[in-house]
DNA sequence: GTCTAAATAGACAGACCTGTCTATGAGACG
DNA sequence: CGTCTCATAGACAGGTCTGTCTATTTAGAC
């Protein structure tokens, strides 16, 4: 059991600090400090801070789709591949109950940067990204207007991590992947 | 024409400011610089920055209310009372257009603070609120179950914001009306 | 064992932050 | 006029921020 390179140790402290007390409350010092790692180690991984935070938005995104992609891999309907959408949000939110449960962390990123800042886009992305995975799935359980019903689907999951962020618990979300059910189940 | 007090100037340049940079990122000189103001008017009328912050908060759900209460004033039936609530959130959206629509102000401030901070008390009770209201208005549209409905309703409004304030443009929210009369219009 | 690349602690610069203090000016009201 | 309240400019303290630099130590490849 070797311990994790100082780049990884780094992202994972400063995922920590960011999404429980945000970007820009969050100092190098408080990272380097939880990440056991000489300030250097830091700028010699990372261009900036900007650049961390850039790698830390890129990195929830992967983690993201990896769970998404397990979701899937044990679905055996389209109906289910829609409801992987959401268990993979569930999952990603509940795997960041360690210092409470905060809502979407690239939402909560994306509030927290200027209109014209990069990662802004990467948040834009994954969201557009998320959507189109609620249409193919849809489409293929038959949906009528795939499109129309992704949209509603994403607003409806999308509302209820933002609820469910503000109350401190899943429950939103849950009530979220029943509506849901019944959004893309009733043809 | 007389010149607003100092109290409003500055409450009116932190709004500006906090809104489109966000909040940690926001420098008290920079506000009084905004408001034309001494740094001792600030200190006279607030009692620090976190007071300031909750002023800001207050506001912006003051101003929804008003915002709301004008559409209410204008609407006839229950049906039209369901769409001033995501009207209000229109409105409120385009005044802050000046330096680019970044969603709702309320959650977007919230993201930026810690579990247990008293102003996500603040913007919790704003959203359980705006919840009430759907509630109240699809109940009087004899909505079969509207406590569940108006969830489904909260959601799409609360992501179609959250989607919208990514894209910068208003559509999703747009296209949230249209969903949201589709549901509470089809009993 | 040696060489190389990465990591270390810690000082440091320079900017910016919140909040306080002082001494002064301007307008309202009696 | 005198008084009172509010606002002003600006210096200031004390802390924190990002990012750089140096000199040293560790760890792995060969």
């Amino acid at each position: 059991m070797t311990k994790p390179s100082a780049r990884t140790r780094i992202l994972q402290a400063a995922a920590d600090r960011f999404y429980a007390d945000g970007i820009s409350a969050t100092g190098i010092d408080a990272i380097i400090a939880d990440a056991g790692v000489a300030k250097m180690s830091l700028y010699n991984n990372f261009e900036s801070k900007s650049g961390l935070v850039m790698a830390y938005l890129e990195q929830r995104h992967t983690e993201w789709l990896e769970l998404y992609a397990a979701r899937l891999a044990s679905s055996t309907s389209a109906l289910e591949r829609v409801l992987a959408v959401v268990d993979a949000y569930i999952d990603h939110a509940e795997a960041g109950y360690a210092h409470g449960f905060r809502g979407c962390g690239l939402l909560n990123a994306a509030a927290e940067l200027p209109v014209g800042e990069p990662g802004r886009a990467v948040v834009a992305g994954h969201k557009a990204q998320v959507r189109g995975f609620f249409a193919e799935h849809l489409e293929a359980n038959g949906c009528a207007d795939p499109q129309e019903m992704a949209s509603h689907c994403s607003f409806v999951l999308e509302g209820a991590m933002a609820l469910s962020g503000l109350e401190g618990n899943s429950s939103a979300l849950r009530k979220a992947r029943t509506l849901i059910l019944e959004l893309a189940g009733g043809r």
